[in-house]
DNA sequence: CGCGTTTTTGAAGCCCCTCAAGTGTAGTGG
DNA sequence: CCACTACACTTGAGGGGCTTCAAAAACGCG
């Protein structure tokens, strides 16, 4: 059986059937967790390093006006830092937004495979490395582009992702979110989420419907988007 | 003479006298470096890891469109992340604010130096925390803040590191960036960011000029940017 | 002093938000 | 099988915040 967890770090370094091995035990104690459901919610003490086997989570922050601002999407095979560790209180919170199956791996234990493995340790940074680069672009859309360019490029990012850890099939790929989580990740309202997915729509450029983004003409949209995927250093399969 | 880069990391961990001989020795060859000058660009390989010993700089990406975003400020002891290394090319650009002094400590240097010393390991993993954390918080305040909370925000986040670094002198702090500096690192245009100041200001509340920041009322302005330091995990100064 | 850059202010417009109402669409239980 | 409920989605109308364009004043540096 197959683990998102150690496909994700494959693509990163190469990893010998040992590291595999090691890092599929670390997931042993996975559960099974529904949606909406907070696995870590800011001011708590930080715990265990969570590792996404199945389903989507977001990073999120709540506002005092009661906005919500999501940080950054949790995909199968993603996991949270374990730098975080060093903290008193977590500074955000982690929610599932899909029912998820999930890896508690202790911190310690985490700590010792990455030190002791130096494939691993590399396959680490790399992931972390994607992860800085993920925040930083969203900075930058958030900071510089329009709502549609905003969009086309959140999508771009997200098919990209999901491709990696096959969750395609053909031209359509999985996608869970609604409108309301877009809107919090992007820093839109839900309303005006609508009109730009509408206005992509009828330009034939993408769809979103029934838990599936149809992307009909990429080109198209990574140009609006003015998308690079150099930050997602996307994986290179090597076939070992 | 004190080295911004030591006193920095030491305010993470409780480093000896031999690892603090050890940071400022990797520190040798600092040099001079103008304003305005690119210490590395989007698509450079990357090559040593820079530490700030004197001056601002920031990380920026340039867009088609001819725009500009500036994804973090780096001040003096800041250190620009060394897992960049495993990257072909740089996914964005560094450069001076003011003149600078800054040491390019060689990748395998600085990684010998994390990897063989645990306080040292410490220190890093804590400001490398502290990074990501600003990271989120600037994701936060353009997605979900108005202009006057924004500026608010960053200024707080501005005034609290300075004042970590030893940059105050009484209420003020010396505050090298130009509004259109501000602008781009805060998703408005200079016009824009001039009007909050100057609403700021005439509600006394602070004031920017001649290179220097005054917070009249840092209570009035941590609410209005509903600030919350915690982030930024405000290093311990023991008196060790 | 002279020149480039930054700061400042005004006027007009557009993008996105707010408010509001109505239409799907699943899931539940009678 | 349909009624009922809870969300999510969709669309319209109007307003406000930030931008764009333009130009003048102030600053800083050779």
């Amino acid at each position: 059986m197959s683990n998102a967890f150690v496909e994700k770090l494959s693509g990163y370094a190469p990893l010998t059937a040992a590291d595999r091995a090691l890092l599929a035990g670390a997931c042993g104690g996975a559960r099974r967790v529904p949606a909406r459901y907070d696995l870590i919610r800011e001011g708590d003490k930080p715990g265990p390093v969570f590792v996404m086997l199945e389903g989507w989570a977001c990073r999120y922050k709540l506002l005092p006006e009661g906005g919500r601002q999501i940080m950054a999407f949790m995909m199968p095979g993603d996991f949270c830092d374990m730098h975080v560790a060093v903290l008193d209180e977590m500074d955000h919170s982690i929610a599932t937004l899909t029912p998820a199956r999930v890896a508690a791996v202790p911190r310690g234990q985490m700590e010792r495979l990455i030190e002791t493995n130096p494939a691993i340790t590399h396959a680490f940074w790399w992931s972390q490395l994607v992860d800085e680069g993920t925040l930083r672009a969203w900075i930058v859309s958030m900071g510089r582009r329009g709502s549609v360019e905003r969009v086309a490029h959140l999508m771009c990012e997200i098919y990209v992702r999901a491709r990696n850890i096959g969750l395609e099939h053909g031209t359509l790929v999985e996608f869970p979110l609604t409108q309301i989580v877009l809107a919090d990740a992007l820093g839109l309202t839900p309303v005006h989420v609508n009109r730009v997915l509408r206005k992509l729509r009828l330009e034939g450029i993408m769809e979103i419907g029934r838990g599936k983004l149809v992307i009909s003409d990429p080109g198209k949209l990574a140009r609006i988007a003015g998308f690079d995927d150099n930050y997602l250093h996307r994986r290179i399969r090597n076939a070992a």
